[in-house]
DNA sequence: GTCTATAGTGCGATAGAC
DNA sequence: GTCTATCGCACTATAGAC
């Protein structure tokens, strides 16, 4: 016994790869790049993660775990107005899908990348897809909806149309149009009448 | 004077390789895939393409054009009727997404797949989808849309949607929803007052 | 370091039209 | 038989997974 195991290697790797695989996609990233970025041996990578598979399936979520967070933080200030929490959730998407050097959702993308259901890539990122459908239809009950499910599927078609359009023909237009389609469907779904 | 080159070969490849890139993304599909499936030696794809990435360019014009001859078909029974052929240009696209064994835009996806700029597919790729933009902005003024810019942002927004949905979620709801809310779109950018 | 896969090249054998 | 398109295989080189 001589020297103990550094701490935050598994987060290291995986700020890493994070990196490589939301600006080149994960399949054009290969392990040998990842390891030579982090700066450690292949060894370590792979004592913390059992191939690439599993570095994929969990940095997709830990990219959902990070999603989640910034998104509770985005609806704090609207708390009690869920139809506002709505709003600021689409805003938060138009957000990401116009800043700078943005290639695309990465759930979407990588399900895109890997179309075999069993692969634990796919699996981790349409779950993710669901939740974010499933949080949007809660949030759609809570404010009122008369249909929740119908408003979820009409926010999620201004969602993936935003991170479509806006990775593929930039942040203008598209994006700035979502907001607003947004906005009108989520009146449009909860009129109480005040 | 001695054998002809069989004629077609250039088309059964590109039948092939569509089919093949189409299902399971570029990236995964190998040279040597594409070889066995046609049932023909390397050398007569490699006479007929310069290699992969002139390949998947030849598969994404293919698809570009067979894209236009099929809205083409679905317009023409609304000649002089803008406002009706940007519904229909919607509707096929919805059709398109519904369609079963859909796995997403092959413009959106190659997109996602190459992110260097200089890339021959992604150029493809990019160029159809403005192209597209470009379709439902003369569509728009045609319409007597006040603001045709405005309006092809948002149907390019329901496009896009609908794209990674269905390829995500499956063909129900924001497919569904997709056509409602371009319906609603069209009607808004264009009241004319009739 | 090892093993596999992939892009791409080249050559000898074969198949088929004359 | 002659000529050539095409096939099938071997090969290099590079990259990737582990």
């Amino acid at each position: 016994m001589a020297r103990r195991q550094a701490p935050g290697t598994r987060e290291r790797i995986l700020r890493v790869a994070s990196r490589l695989f939301q600006e080149n996609g994960v399949r054009a990233v290969g392990m040998q790049q990842v390891v030579e970025e982090v700066g450690l041996g292949k060894s370590l990578l792979y004592r913390e993660f059992d191939g690439k598979d599993d570095l994929v399936a969990a940095w997709l979520r830990e990219s959902d775990a990070a999603w989640w967070a910034a998104v509770d933080a985005a609806l704090a200030p609207h708390d009690g107005d869920p139809a506002g929490q709505l709003l600021a959730l689409v805003e938060l998407v138009a957000a990401a899908a116009a800043s700078p050097g943005f290639h695309g959702c990465v759930f979407y993308n990588t399900s895109s990348e890997f179309r075999d259901d069993d692969h634990p890539a796919r699996q981790e990122a349409l779950a993710h897809l669901r939740r974010m459908r499933g949080r949007l239809e809660t949030l759609a009950g809570a404010a009122g909806a008369a249909h929740p499910g119908a408003l979820a599927d009409e926010l999620m078609l201004v969602v993936g149309g935003m991170y479509a359009t806006g990775a593929a023909l930039g942040p203008d237009g598209p994006v700035r149009a979502g907001v607003a389609a947004a906005g009108s469907a989520i009146a449009r779904h909860c009129a109480t009448g005040h």
